[in-house]
DNA sequence: TACAATAAGATCAGAGAAGGTCAAAAAAAT
DNA sequence: ATTTTTTTGACCTTCTCTGATCTTATTGTA
C-alpha cells in the first residue's frame, strides 16, 4: 500500500476535488520537492494515474514560467461522447468512419457545421493518407477532439 | 503565467487596444526601465509576440530621438489568408508556431474560440509528435484548413 | 564642413529556468 | 523465479532573461 506514486496520486486528486473548476496547475519541480523525489517521478504518476482513459488531460509548458496542468473530464455528463471515445480512441479510423463520427456529433449539436467541416478537412486522405498509420493518426486526432469536448472549460 | 515577457506583452497589447489607430510608439529604454529589465528583453518580446506572422509590424529608429513603433495589422480586407498559406502551409510548422497562427486567425475573428481550441487540440505534440515529419504534417493540416477558409461556400 | 560626443536601438551568444524521455536499477507482486 | 510496477538519474528540448558588443542617428563644436 501507499507507495510514493500512490501518495502523489492522492495528493493531486485531493487538490482536484478542492478546486471547483476541476483544473489544477502546478510546478513539477515544486511537487517533486514536496515529496522529496526526482522530478521524473511526477511524470510517472501522471502517465499511470492521469491518462485520458482514466478521465484526465494533462497539459504542460517548458521553460521559464513553465507548468503542469491537470484537467479532470466529466465523463458522466456525456455518456454518448464517452462511448465514442472508446470507439474511436486509440483505434484505427478510416476517413469514411471519421466523417460518420463527425456527422453524428454535428447532428447531436455537439459540433457546429463549421467545426465539422474544419475537422473533416483535417482528417482528409489527401492530408494524412489512407494507410494503417494514417488511420491510427486519424483515430488519435478525433480522440483529442472528443477529449476536448468533455472538458468543462470548453465553451 | 506571468513571466516578465508575458507582462510586457500584455502591457503593449493594452496600449494598442487603447489607441484607436492600432499604432503605438515608445522608447525601448523607458519600457525596459518600467519593467526593470535589460533593454534587449524588449526585443525578445517584440520578436516572439509581435512578429509579422502574428499580425504586427515593428519599426524603429536608432540614435537621438529614437523610437520603437508597433503597428497592428488588420485583415479586414480579407487578403492575407493567402499570404498565411505561404508562411504556414507547405512548410514545417512547430506546435508553438501553429498555435500562434491559430491565435491570429482567432483574433481576426476568422475562427471562433471553439474552432481554435479544436484545431489546437489536433496539432498538439502529444498527438502528432514534434520531429520533422510531425512539423510537416502540422503544416499540411493547417494548410488544409486555410484552404477551406478561403472557399466561397464556407460560411 | 568635419569631427567627435552622445543617444538611442539591434544582435547574438550564453546562462538560467522549467519540463520531457528513456533505460536501467530496485522493489513488489505473482 | 519471473514478471510487473516503481524509482532513479543522465541527458534532451523549449522558453526566458542578461550582458557585451555593434550599428545608426543626432547634436554640439573647432
Amino acid at each position: 500500500m501507499s507507495t510514493l506514486a500512490n501518495q502523489i496520486e492522492n495528493y493531486l486528486k485531493k487538490l482536484l476535488s478542492a478546486s471547483n473548476t476541476g483544473i489544477i496547475e502546478l510546478k513539477r519541480n515544486d511537487l517533486a520537492e514536496i515529496f522529496m523525489c526526482v522530478p521524473s517521478q511526477i511524470n510517472y504518476v501522471l502517465s499511470t494515474r492521469f491518462s485520458s482513459n482514466q478521465g484526465y488531460v494533462v497539459e504542460s509548458r517548458r521553460g521559464g514560467g513553465g507548468f503542469v496542468r491537470i484537467i479532470r473530464l466529466s465523463m458522466d455528463n456525456e455518456p454518448n461522447l464517452t462511448a465514442m471515445l472508446e470507439t474511436a480512441g486509440q483505434r484505427k479510423v478510416s476517413r469514411a468512419m471519421g466523417e460518420k463520427l463527425i456527422d453524428r456529433l454535428c447532428e447531436e449539436d455537439i459540433l457546429s457545421k463549421r467545426e465539422s467541416m474544419i475537422m473533416k478537412a483535417m482528417i482528409d486522405e489527401k492530408i494524412i493518407g489512407s494507410d494503417d498509420d494514417a488511420d491510427l493518426l486519424r483515430g488519435n486526432l478525433l480522440n483529442a477532439v472528443l477529449l476536448l469536448l468533455l472538458r468543462d472549460d470548453f465553451v
